[in-house]
DNA sequence: CCAGACGTTGTT
DNA sequence: GTCTGG
DNA sequence: CCAGACGTTGTT
DNA sequence: GTCTGG
């Protein structure tokens, strides 16, 4: 699971880590939500940039929006033949970039669920592995881009808190996740485990 | 053939 | 767009 | 994802 | 319970 995050980094430290092409403008939000507009990497014309788009994945073929209500996260185990996500799976992969991303934890008595903040130790961004959409409103002809994250069995440090996490890319996928020919479906696949348990810490946010 | 769905999470 | 259910 | 709303009428 | 807004 994966429902709001943090990005909260200089376009220099963006471009540097992400090895972009470009510089992007500047983005911070300490709270991105679902239906939210935030960067995402991918490759455009060649070149690998950071551009905007809409966290909830529309596909080309939908009628309105409102599957990007229940489209913010896509499971890796289906992502492959899901109808709504297997085009985007075969040719529109991106990094969904992030300072950090929050879970919840009910406590015993509280109304409120306690947030929890999971970084990098350290405290560099995390590659969140994504797909994004070209989607066209019908009724005015407007074109929006969508994203979404792609979720995994939680790995050990994870699973105290929840029984799925996303999925975080090692910098030795990034080409070959962002290529769009890369066909092999079973070398795609295999990126998208749970990460070590050591890529991440976690503090009370 | 047409019509309708197409999704994830957490919680009960 | 493409698959499933009727 | 979580938090918060969820409704109508008439009168000022 | 379920939808909307953020």
């Amino acid at each position: 699971m994966c429902g709001r995050y943090d990005l909260n980094e200089s376009p220099q430290i963006l471009a540097l880590y992400f090895r972009l092409f470009a510089e992007p403008p500047t983005f911070r939000n300490a709270d991105v939500r679902p239906t939210n507009t935030a960067p995402i990497i991918r490759l455009h014309e060649g070149q690998r940039l950071a551009l905007p788009a809409r966290w909830g994945l529309i596909p080309s073929w939908s009628k309105d929006d409102k599957i990007a209500q229940h489209t913010f996260n896509a499971r890796a185990e289906t992502v492959a033949e899901k109808p709504s996500f297997r085009a985007a799976f075969k040719r529109r992969r991106c990094i969904v970039p992030v300072s950090a991303f929050f879970e919840w934890r009910a406590i015993p008595g509280e109304k409120k669920k306690q947030k929890l903040r999971f970084a990098s130790p350290e405290q560099h961004p995390l590659a969140l592995a994504g797909l994004w959409e070209h989607w066209q409103r019908l009724e005015t002809g407007e074109c929006v881009e969508t994203y979404t994250i792609i979720t995994t069995t939680a790995n050990d440090f994870m699973a105290p808190i929840h029984d799925r996490m996303p999925v975080i890319l090692g910098q030795g996928d990034w080409d070959a996740w962002l290529d769009q020919a890369t066909g092999n479906p079973l070398l795609l696949q295999s990126m998208l485990a749970p990460c070590p348990d050591d890529w991440l810490e976690c503090v009370p946010a």
